[in-house]
DNA sequence: GCGACAG
DNA sequence: ATCTTGTCGC
């Protein structure tokens, strides 16, 4: 499984990073960080137009074909159901599930304190992603499919990468390369 | 018209 | 996302 993840060192400057984690020990397989000029603005909604040209370019280099790719971002809990998620997994034809730290659209019923703990992020009659508590004592998580997964799955797999921490592996550590 | 608004 | 110190809680 993989995770991708954007910095910017500088306000024109985007730097992706890509990593190729192994299931279930989640222990580092492959890395690749690559920086490329950005000229789309950030707008609330089109965050793939800014974002995944550079994670396009970082994939590409990767010798390791992931089957499962974790994004920051939405999925389908978008204002028109195609959030970053939904881009990356149509391009490169792979599943793709979008995870957010903050909510973009739905809205959900209080949920349990508990590790694992989830409610329905719904959008008016209809089901668009999960808010998920990956950690008790932590705001939850947005977790919405982007390609070829079902929100159930989605859910399950984000949280088959959460460890001790809020943020799945494969964010942290792409997160960790893109910034920090 | 007013408020919301991924990274 | 990025700029930044101390602070509260498990």
């Amino acid at each position: 499984m993989a995770g991708v993840d954007v910095g910017f060192p500088r306000p024109d400057c985007a730097r992706a990073a890509v990593v190729v984690l192994r299931y279930p020990d989640l222990t580092l397989c492959e890395q690749v960080v690559i920086e490329q000029q950005v000229d789309f603005p950030y707008r609330t909604g089109l965050l793939a137009y800014r974002e995944l040209p550079a994670v396009l370019a970082a994939v590409a280099r990767l010798s390791t074909q992931p089957n499962l790719f974790l994004c920051d971002g939405q999925g389908t809990a978008h204002p028109r159901r195609f959030g970053i998620a939904c881009h990356l997994g149509v391009l490169l034809d792979c599943a793709a599930i979008g995870v957010g730290k903050t909510r973009l659209s739905g809205r959900y019923q209080q949920l349990g304190e508990q590790r694992g703990a989830r409610a329905p992020l719904m959008v008016a009659d209809e089901q668009v992603g999960y808010a998920l508590r990956s950690r008790q004592g932590c705001n939850p998580l947005y977790v919405s499919a982007g390609h070829r997964i079902s929100q159930e799955s989605a859910a399950e797999w984000v949280m088959r990468c959460c460890r001790q921490f809020k943020l799945p592996e494969t964010t942290r550590c792409a997160h960790r390369l893109a910034s920090g």
